[in-house]
DNA sequence: AATGAATGAGTGTTCATTCAT
DNA sequence: TATGAATGAACACTCATTCAT
């Protein structure tokens, strides 16, 4: 697998089209090559087969998504800035890149449990990125003790998931970076009155 | 279709079962049929095609799922009181089924787009009791006023969601009933010390 | 098998309907039950199977065609004579039913090999009656001597079939026993100038 | 579909095999292919579906049996001659390959409407050459004039279709080009006696 | 006689993957 | 490296027929 031969890009970028404009369950290995202005066997000298391409195609974007958010998120000072700044940054990214979205949000989750379990490996490196500002944030006193790690997490996660899918299953018809903040507040305080 | 007839409710439950140990693109309708104890037409003479019987399943196991979760709120006397009691049902009556929680959160999302657009309808009565617990906190005066309603629906969702994901990919290796409390205190809460 | 029974015409009537009106390979027994009025088990006690519902439609229906048409050409004089009120009223009874046209010329020739073996036995005793009628014109030195029987045969009744197929195919838009009489001097007298 | 490629006409001699030796409805894809030497997928490389074996193998037999009637009849004087002409050599080609008159004359009738309706589009190639020869009959005043085209037409196709269907279903026991002398007899001057 | 729920055999088509060139 | 023709396993669905009632 000779991942910095441009073939191997260009049939990733294909595969990311190809998915978000007929689905995954309509995306053939041969209209990935075609699209990619390769032949259907020439995918499999870069592939081992055909979840190869969907792993690496997330492996790749992921690598690129998660290095551009731990770039933003260092520079801030508070774990409070921090967080924002992920969701922010994770917004943006998604929101600049309308087919990433659709495949990442909606079609790769077609995906059989192998492949989701896959997926799960390479999501780890973005939790792991979570999970420090958690830590930051609790040794700052910004946030609770005794905290669930793994339940924080997984609010944190799982709202930012939650609200691009509502976003790409709307047809991403308004602008998901303004709701931002707001998920942001409701992570840090929750729904309770701040004043009780 | 005949909702009340036995054999509806007997070829549900083997799909549920089918689903949860072979995974959804590895349960055939033969394979449905036989665990049902029925022949292959049999099915057709209870459900229009394959799809049909997924989507029977998530109307029949989900109305279910949300009847119980509105008898146990609506006793409650506050939103918050509700809204844990929404949370601890929902534990509880996965925890209780451990099969259709696989088919549920993971197998059930594999599904096309068409499917889970079905999937999603199904749902909106659950989301429907999610709202009303928000109105009733925010006129309660017990959460903030000025919540955008609909990511506040996607907080509570999205982290129920995730944390019951999480315990089923773990293989359901520790008991999710415990947790409610900690997530419905995050979810009233957030992350920031509530002392500031 | 009690062919006298009043259901028995009753299905077959219910045959001829559906399969002209739904074609050949869209005619359930299920249909033709429905449109018998009758449960599909009782088909099955008039019919040994789906086959024997059309060949006893054919001997049915075609029994009272060839009775007609023994009637008719009995009284005439000539062979001539005969020969034309036969494609008469070959004519006459298919234009007179337009449901049963369309089942003879299109719809049961999509049956197998077996089945239209059966159809032809019951057409030949139609053969039989043009046959006496050719023997009849050679006896009368109308027609001309030394003639293949099996040819004249296949003459008479292929142009026949085929004027009705056409005209079945036209959509019956024309008057088909507007064409008796021509079809008649064809046959008698061929495409030759008769002055010659 | 690559007309010229071998594999075009390999399954399509295969499919006129494995039809005439077991019939329309038992003639599998993947018998064809067994027969043909290729894999069942391999089918679907030359042909849009199963249908489309049976049109294109219509269209590729019946093409070059119009093409030899064609050339044939063009070197013949008279309208007579080219007429005899064309009966015989409709024969001898049917005769010279029984396989192919089994599957035209038998089984091929057995495909639906809309298969017929493209069979019927072929014919009308073959029905045009015939009907140029009444054209030249009528004005070489070999033919009456006044005859009704459509139903000459008729006469002539009807009648060669019935005796090689007759001969076929006989199952081929006597030598249809024998009978083409007569036949022409019977369509050029009829039943009657020529004296007259 | 009549019912109609249940049966289960039978098949066209797709598409990931291979391999000779 | 690259090709693309060839492969063949896999599966949802229909419908004629049966049989317990």
């Amino acid at each position: 697998m000779k991942k910095n031969k441009p073939k191997f890009k260009q049939i990733i970028d294909a595969a990311v089209e190809v998915i978000a404009e007929n689905g995954y369950h309509s995306s053939q290995v041969s209209k990935i090559a075609k699209k990619a202005g390769v032949a259907d066997g020439t995918i499999y000298l870069y592939f081992k087969n055909k979840e190869d391409i969907l792993v690496s195609l997330f492996q790749e974007k992921m690598g690129q998504f998660i290095e551009k958010i731990e770039q933003e998120t260092t520079s801030k000072q508070s774990a409070e800035q921090k967080l924002l700044t992920l969701i922010q940054t994770h917004f943006e990214q998604l929101a600049a890149d309308h087919h990433l979205a659709i495949v990442t949000q909606l079609e790769l989750r077609q995906s059989n449990k192998e492949l989701r379990q896959k997926i799960n490996n390479v999501l780890k490196r973005y939790l792991n990125v979570i999970d420090q500002i958690v830590e930051e944030g609790v040794e700052e006193e910004l946030f609770r003790d005794g905290l669930d790690r793994r339940l924080v997490r997984q609010m944190i996660f799982g709202m930012m998931d939650e609200t691009v899918t509502n976003w790409v299953m709307k047809e991403q018809r308004y602008n998901i970076v303004d709701q931002a903040k707001e998920v942001h507040s409701l992570i840090i305080h929750g729904l309770a009155r701040t004043d009780q």
